[in-house]
DNA sequence: TTTCAAAATGAATAATTATGAATCAATAAT
DNA sequence: ATTATTGATTCATAATTATTCATTTTGAAA
């Protein structure tokens, strides 16, 4: 379950001032995640997410607005390891990922660009994409069935 | 020789892939500067560096790009702690620093964006900021005074 | 100058974070 | 089914960082 914490993680940290991660390792578990600060730490490497400077002057973890690095690897991996089957109908793709996590799985997405695509709705483990003409879809089902495989 | 350290700590992490405050420590003392890991560990907070994950996987320190919060206080406080005297000539305004601390005067001023003035150089404990008209001159050495009294 | 207040710093330490090693779970291979 | 293999996690702890308190330094006022 570790792409569907991340992703509350990310949305902990923008709802409120998490100043260490045991804050967070408390919060995550009223939202049903036990784990420990151990993998809180791991987590906030690989989300790199920065501890900065509150306008109160403490400190909160925050997204790092890194320019540099080539994140998507990142992405790359979330995809493949988080989507399960990828169907379609007209101009709708429709993609299943695991429990909680399609909200990653489709940040995912949005970050890799895939052409053709002009939008992306996720709810809990199901994204709907809508292709700009429904004669790019099969093309585009193959190029993520091939990430899958 | 606190903004001029800081100022030295920019450079060093602009410069060097810092991983520790122990490491800035090291590396500010083959600059003469002789602090301990408390400082440091209070100028980064002062600073907003933060602590972010280089390519390589390491960590490293880093500017924070914190768009949020009104860093502007700042400025003002190194604009008044290291200005020594302000003077002109023509269109050129003459500003004299504590040694070591034009570079960080000169950014704290272009930071507060200044009206009349095109453009800015800083030596060691010098600044000369060019005033797009002499007749503006006056009143921004009037203006710089103020806020040094 | 002397004196006082405020700021900066260091020493020591508390608090926090990162990580090596062991464990567990899931999956693939035999 | 049993055994490797891999990845995620925890536990324990090392490493790092933040802070408290004491001391020094600095700067201003008398």
């Amino acid at each position: 379950m570790r792409y569907s914490r991340q992703n509350k993680i990310l949305d902990i940290i923008n709802t409120h001032e998490v100043e260490t991660q045991e804050k967070l390792v408390s919060l995550l578990k009223k939202s049903g995640y036990r784990v420990t600060q151990a993998t809180i730490s791991r987590d906030i490497k690989e989300l790199q997410l920065v501890k900065t400077l509150s306008p109160s002057g403490k400190y909160k973890y925050t997204v790092g607005t890194n320019v540099d690095q080539p994140i998507s690897d990142r992405y790359v991996k979330i995809f493949k390891e988080t989507i399960q089957t990828v169907a379609y109908s007209g101009n709708i793709i429709v993609v299943k990922t695991l429990h909680g996590c399609a909200n990653a799985a489709c940040e995912a997405i949005d970050n890799l660009n895939f052409p053709n695509v002009v939008g992306s709705i996720a709810g809990d483990n199901t994204i709907f994409l809508v292709v700009n003409n429904p004669d790019n879809a099969p093309e585009l089902v193959n190029k993520f069935n091939e990430m899958i495989k």
